[in-house]
DNA sequence: ACGGGCGTCTTTTTT
DNA sequence: AGACGCCCGT
């Protein structure tokens, strides 16, 4: 029988701290169901508008589906109710999910409702979707069979490479600003040759098209594809060899896409193709819910969507099950006012409920401190659990405070989105080898790996051995492989290099007779790896030593679970996890994440921290005088507010010190967005450690009662100022002394700038 | 070749 | 406040 962790520890007193332990393979191990008897129906229980969705016969539709509307639902029974109803065999049906745990969550339904048949039903991400492609066909655009996902930490270090190579200054190309670059280049399936052009041909864009076509070529050198790739190739091979895209589309009669809103250019044009021929196109969204404009999303196509097809039925999903009445409510007075949205209001059959609760906290510890009296209040006197909590902020960076204050409470509690599992060095190094293993061409691994554990080959070593791989035509493992012919490279270093080649080739000989986890263990005891970190006898390395063991379960539990197990794919699986995928249900914890995480997911009780001006809306839009990024962040308020159940809790702190800098804040405008009548407010309180019924008898009025202009330099937050050179701008906030004021000032476009009143004449705006 | 220590820089969101 | 990179001493 297989014991699933929750048994082990819903019940232990400490907590699980996902700092130090990794979370599960599988973020969704569907337990084994018994067999049905008789088949769940298909249409019953579905509102009108559900029910109109499902039983759509052919061609294109929309289904603009609201926060809490049942589109999970309706999304599987209508590919039950084509397979069931309509004779449609699940082989040709498609579904296209923003998350694997979104896919796995699709298939453990639809396991339900067409059981011995879903198997051959495609669901999946778009990468991992065009992976498999590139996998079977992507030769045809010189995509290698056994090539490897480039994750976030592989880019910026081939960047940096590319860079080097180029002599560039890495501090004029930021690497990670020239990464994004070429991303928002990708994703609209711009070429390196035509980047210059495409982006307005300033002598900044002709470097970085040089950089991206060198970036470009290294990733082919490596038979690498970033994560952009896998969308670009897939494309490229249908528009240039259109008997592949024939047979993809007669293979796939029917499509359905997931968060269409939140889609790009590239993934559009991929979908085009895909349905072109058939035209059952099922897209299902919500233009409210569009977040993800920054890395390239493009909410215009769905708004757009019956104007490529003019001959779509649309459909609205208004009917909301999740929220009480006061949280929808909460939520339509913030969205309504987007300037650039379809009309449309969720509703509720569900009262009112209780009114949603404010808080303004002294600082980000106060702010801390109340979420966990709450929490501990509400577990203790009415019988909440912990699992139904979530704590929703806007940067990551928000997250460590509350974690030292629940720590400090013994409130379990887990953390989305942070330091992942499989981002930890040790893991990075041992995936690195298992790589090179099965790719090696992949030198981007290689250099992680080939001196670690130290093994006497250096900087400069590596230097030279690069330099005689480029000169060669050769990769580095070749070079390496041929390093005795390489006059530079001493004696010793040569030895070196020798017996890390043959530890190499020792390795890929067993790659093809055992499976991954005996592989991995190979890799653990002959790299040196584990003795190496048992000779170190630090607490530091004892944690990795466990992390490393900690792999080889995960290697297991892939083993186990995967249809058909191969190093190629547990590789690619563990590159394409997300963030949520990694959100096991059902654990007895609090959860901590950001908004963007959040999206999908639903929880009793919200607490959405730090709305406050400049970090929620964040400061980039909130002073930008683009709208559309405030837009952007309102429908973030939006999707946090619409992940409550129950109630929700908005806290702010007066006093706020992120990335080292202390600032006073305003309240975020999004609250005021929220009419009194819905909410109650709580504090200001002062003394810490305070109880949820101190905290109730220091109620006030209202939460804007304690913001003050707190100096005497004539200045305060929120005054608008004139400034000789910058132009008009928005004091943010105040800091220095008391004599000699510091002046943060925000102006559109140039950003924040300290100013000191002694120096610049600044004139207050009326 | 290697590791420690110091200084600098960065901080929106992530498939 | 933390991560990272660079430089220096061993």
């Amino acid at each position: 029988m297989h014991r699933l962790p929750e048994e082990c520890s819903a019940h232990k007193p400490a907590m699980c701290y996902n700092t130090a332990r990794r979370r599960r393979y599988f973020p969704f191990r569907v337990s084994v169901g018994i067999m049905q008897r008789s088949l769940p129906s298909i249409l019953d229980g579905l509102n009108e508008q559900q029910r109109e969705a499902v039983v759509h016969g052919d061609g294109p539709l929309l289904i603009f589906a609201g926060a809490g509307s049942g589109k999970t639902r309706v999304l599987t029974h209508r590919a039950a109710y084509l397979i069931r109803e309509r004779g449609v065999s699940p082989h040709r049906i498609l579904a296209v999910t923003f998350t694997n745990k979104a896919a796995n969550e699709m298939k453990a339904r639809l396991r339900r409702l067409t059981p011995g048949q879903h198997r051959s039903l495609w669901v999946g991400t778009f990468h991992s979707i065009c992976a498999r492609i590139l996998r079977e066909d992507g030769e045809r655009v010189g995509v290698p069979q056994n090539f490897v996902v480039f994750d976030d930490s592989d880019q910026t270090a081939l960047i940096k490479d590319c860079l080097r190579d180029l002599q560039l200054d890495p501090e004029q190309f930021v690497p990670s600003r020239v990464l994004n670059s070429i991303s928002a280049a990708k994703n609209e399936l711009i070429a390196p040759r035509d980047y210059f052009n495409w982006r307005g041909g300033r002598p900044y864009d002709e470097i970085v098209a040089r950089v991206y076509e060198r970036y470009q070529h290294q990733l082919h050198e490596n038979a690498a594809c970033d994560f952009d790739d896998l969308i670009d190739y897939t494309v490229w091979l249908f528009e240039r060899h259109p008997d592949v895209l024939e047979r993809y589309q007669d293979r796939f009669h029917y499509v359905l896409v997931d968060e269409y809103q939140d889609i790009n250019f590239a993934q559009y044009r991929l979908i085009k193709l895909l349905a072109e021929k058939h035209r059952n196109l099922c897209v299902v969204g919500d233009d409210d819910q569009a977040i993800y404009g920054w890395r390239g999303a493009d909410m215009r196509i769905i708004m757009r969507f019956d104007e490529d097809y003019p001959d779509a039925r649309v459909i609205k999903l208004e009917e909301n099950y999740r929220s009480t009445g006061n949280v929808l409510r909460a939520a339509w007075e913030v969205i309504r006012h987007n300037e650039v949205r379809r009309e449309k209001r969720l509703w509720t059959n569900a009262p009112p409920g209780e009114k949603l609760v404010c808080h303004r906290a002294r600082d980000e510890h106060d702010e801390a401190f109340f979420v966990a009296d709450t929490i501990q209040h509400l577990v203790e006197h009415e019988g909440r659990s912990f699992r139904d909590f979530a704590v929703l902020y806007r940067v990551n960076a928000q997250s460590r405070v509350f974690e030292t204050v629940f720590v400090s409470r013994g409130i379990p509690y887990r953390v989305l989105g942070g330091l992942r599992f499989y981002d930890r060095a040790e893991i990075k190094d041992l995936l690195a080898y298992l790589r090179v293993i099965h790719n090696p061409a992949d030198s981007v691994s290689l250099k992680r790996i080939i001196n670690r554990p130290t093994r006497g080959i250096g900087a400069t070593t590596l230097q030279r051995l690069e330099q005689a791989a480029r000169e060669r035509g050769l990769s580095l493992l070749e070079a390496a492989r041929h390093a005795e012919a390489i006059p530079e490279i001493g004696p010793r270093p040569q030895r070196a290099l020798a017996q890390f080649v043959s530890l190499i080739d020792g390795l890929c000989a067993r790659k093809e007779t055992v499976g991954v986890t005996d592989l991995t263990k190979a890799v653990i005891e002959q790299s040196g790896y584990r003795t190496a970190l048992e000779e170190e006898k630090s607490a530091k390395a004892r944690g990795k030593i466990e992390n490393v063991d900690e792999l080889l379960s995960a290697t297991r539990e892939y083993e186990e679970s995967a249809e058909k197990p191969s190093l190629a794919g547990f590789l690619e699986s563990i590159a394409l996890l997300t963030s949520v995928d990694e959100l096991e249900e059902g654990l007895e914890t609090v959860v901590l994440m950001t908004l963007h995480s959040a999206k999908g997911l639903e929880f009793p009780i919200v607490f959405l921290v730090g709305l406050e001006e400049g970090l929620f809306p964040i400061a980039r839009a909130a002073f930008s005088d683009n709208p559309m990024e405030l837009e952007e962040e309102r429908r973030l308020c939006y999707v946090g507010l619409t992940r409550a159940k129950e109630n929700v809790f908005l806290t702010s702190a007066e006093l706020r010190t992120i990335f080292g800098r202390t600032e006073h804040t305003m309240v975020s405008r999004f609250l005021k967005d929220i009419p009194e009548e819905l909410v109650e407010a709580y504090g200001p309180i002062s003394p810490r450690n305070i109880t949820w019924e101190a905290a109730d008898t220091s109620r006030r009025a209202a939460p804007e009662a304690a913001e003050s202009g707190p100096d005497g330099s004539g200045f305060a937050s929120g005054d608008r100022v004139r400034h000789p050179h910058f132009g008009d701008g928005m004091v943010v906030s105040v800091s220095g002394t008391e004599e000699r004021p510091i002046i943060s000032v925000a102006f559109p476009h140039k950003g924040i700038k300290k100013l000191d009143p002694a120096y610049v004449e600044l004139e207050k705006l009326g």
